[in-house]
DNA sequence: ACATTTTAGGATAAAAAACTCTTAATAGCG
DNA sequence: CGCTATTAAGAGTTTTTTATCCTAAAATGT
């Protein structure tokens, strides 16, 4: 998992929100219902992004959160650097430390061009072509199968 | 971390293994040291590479563990397979269920292009490769830092 | 002022991953 | 045979990640 679970969390809610372009503030406890992810942690999560400045929230009746700024303007790699931090983009696949060009590991080189790939695709990708991929209806942001209950 | 913890250990130990070209059974405490990986833990994990048949083990005196077969025959994702299982590459980056060409997430045709890359690079690359780029000198398997003890 | 809706945040629990320890089994050697 | 070197196996612990629960604080409408 490139990943983390909190992370695909908060990814999968940041899109529904910018997916909802005209409305103002959404509840999180309808981004939770919608997406089948626990309320509770869902706040926590969202709240790290808030903190970040990503989001902006909104608290009593009408309230929720909302994009802090335009859906053009936020990337992927945003979210995922504030939840995961950088160490996607810098960290060695055998786990080594200040594996580089001077110290590389033996796969080092043919994993720096793909995780350069990643990058590139998180830095490039915004959240605004997303929703519009999302609003065309081709794509989904839900599970198919409801949780074991 | 696109590999476990587990499976980093695991490929560093087979490399070291694969790069002792002449020798027969190395023992597991020498790789443990070498690599400085706790030995019992390390133990754990190549007992499962073991029950694989990707390594051979021999008890008492002079015994250890050696590859199974020729280094060339024995490829990245045999190890990462053996440990972590296939999930790495089929799963969705979004950790949507059933993501593929028919129920899409938003991410999934840029992200199985690069998942197919990782994938090809870890079915391509044998230990016989790595073990040589070892061998002369300019790639290493171990840390710069001693851990914190 | 009060009730309602909503986020914020702490405290805790459950699950998974990473690591440790102890004991058993096996093989070789004197 | 009995000693030692070595892996095998499994129980137990710690740490990290994921998830739940409860209470407080803020905003709104009446």
């Amino acid at each position: 998992m490139i990943l983390s679970k909190t992370c695909d969390y908060a990814m999968r809610a940041v899109f529904y929100i910018a997916a909802q372009k005209e409305r103002k503030f959404i509840p999180i406890r309808e981004v939770s219902e919608k997406l089948d992810i626990s309320f509770h942690f869902l706040t926590k999560i969202l709240q790290v992004l808030t903190r970040a400045h990503i989001l902006v929230s909104f608290k009593g009746p009408n309230g929720g959160i909302a994009l802090a700024c335009p859906a053009e303007s936020i990337s992927l790699s945003d979210i995922s650097k504030a939840i995961d931090g950088s160490k996607i983009y810098e960290e060695c696949i055998l786990g080594l430390d200040q594996c580089g060009d001077e110290n590389p590991c033996p796969l080092h080189n043919e994993w720096k061009r793909i995780r350069d790939q990643i990058q590139n695709l998180f830095d490039k990708t915004t959240f605004a072509e997303v929703a519009e991929k999302i609003n065309c209806g081709e794509f989904r942001i839900t599970n198919l199968l409801k949780k074991n209950k």
